[in-house]
DNA sequence: AATACTGTCAACCGCCCCTAA
DNA sequence: CTTAGGGGCGGTTGACAGTAT
């Protein structure tokens, strides 16, 4: 038979996770790794469904996340990704470090389909961004969200697709500013990205001033709206350019990833720990974390293997970064 | 100043695939 | 082989913030 139940839904807490829900399941997977969600509620206490548990993890408490100020450069690989991937977010955040999926969901959604249709207005031309397009119109969603494997079969060809047509995407993306483009160490995907001290920024000072701001009740049950309210002290802004007052209220983790990385050999977000996060992934086994972590491997090795596929030819591996489709060599490779 | 409208984004929902039992 | 839970994904929603009237 199955497995026995996921989370029985009676006393699941829903809406937004106030900052003592974040410390409870950051100090969790600190000492456990990420993984094995349906036991998360049931060790941490946490009145939440495990999917809840992993979805904030994923797309907001795990280190090296960057938020908002998308460049430009991600911009153009998110429009040509989406023209090539179609609506597979996980896949396109996968090429995209510090992003998740839900970010570039969301910064497409609210951003680029109004500056697309924009431009399409202006250029009188349809633009290769298709709304929900997808190659091969599928609806599964498993293609790069997982390990490679040569004995996959179906999806493993799909996943080869998919890379092969995102390579396709960041070639054009990336010939069309040139200027910007510096063989970016952030395009070598870290396991995770410097911003792990992002996650610390965030809740720097929040442990310190908590005292003053009552809201540390709110893990009892807070209205909707505590968890802005909780956090209305004028702290110091972050980088986040939305929701400050949501996100002051976060600083100050820092100090507390510091304690439990003196706790855990493990160091989650350590202001300085860039490197550190990898240890904790090491460590704890079960790895499967999110969308962009699970398959997250560096171009590098991406590109190895699609040189092993014969998909690009080391010549152009060599120029990657600076070769444009206006070369017909490299068109000639790629379609 | 008050109200209406619009934009943003965190979180939820429901589906699908994989896999443990 | 069958069943059902876990985990991952894309789509959607709703609350809040900012802007316009």
């Amino acid at each position: 038979m199955g497995r026995p139940p996921c989370c029985d839904k009676i006393g699941v807490k829903k809406g937004p996770w106030t900052p003592e829900e974040d410390i409870i399941l950051v100090s969790y997977i600190q000492e456990h790794g990420p993984g094995n969600w349906r036991a998360v509620p049931t060790n941490t206490g946490l009145r939440r469904c495990s999917k809840s548990c992993r979805l904030r993890w994923t797309n907001y408490l795990r280190p090296g996340i960057k938020r908002g100020n998308f460049t430009e450069q991600e911009e153009k690989m998110i429009i040509h990704l989406q023209a090539l991937l179609g609506n597979r977010w996980a896949a396109i955040a996968s090429y995209l470090p510090q992003r998740t999926d839900n970010d570039i969901k969301n910064y497409w959604n609210t951003h680029l389909k109004k500056k697309l249709k924009k431009i399409e207005g202006q250029n009188g031309q349809t633009t290769h961004s298709q709304e929900g397009f997808s190659p091969n119109n599928s609806s599964t969603s498993t293609s790069s969200s997982h390990h490679h494997n040569p004995n996959k079969g179906q999806w493993e060809r799909r996943l080869q697709t998919d890379i092969h047509l995102a390579k396709q995407a960041l070639c054009e993306a990336l010939s069309i500013d040139k200027p910007d483009l510096k063989p970016d160490p952030k395009l070598t995907r870290p396991a995770y990205a410097s911003s792990a001290d992002n996650i610390a920024k965030l809740l720097e000072n929040w442990a310190i001033q908590k005292p003053n701001s009552g809201p540390s009740s709110s893990s009892t049950g807070p209205s909707p709206k505590s968890p802005q309210e909780s956090t209305t002290q004028n702290s110091s802004t972050t980088t986040i350019h939305t929701n400050k007052n949501k996100y002051d209220c976060y600083q100050g983790l820092g100090s507390l990833f510091s304690t439990l990385n003196t706790k855990s050999n493990s160091s989650i977000g350590t202001a300085s720990g860039e490197n550190s996060i990898e240890v904790a992934q090491e460590e704890s086994k079960p790895i499967p974390v999110g969308p962009t972590t699970t398959t997250e491997m560096p171009l590098s090795l991406l590109e190895k293997w699609l040189f092993e596929e014969g998909v690009i030819s080391h010549d152009h591996h060599v120029n990657l970064l600076d070769m444009s489709l206006d070369d017909p060599s490299v068109s000639a490779q790629l379609f």
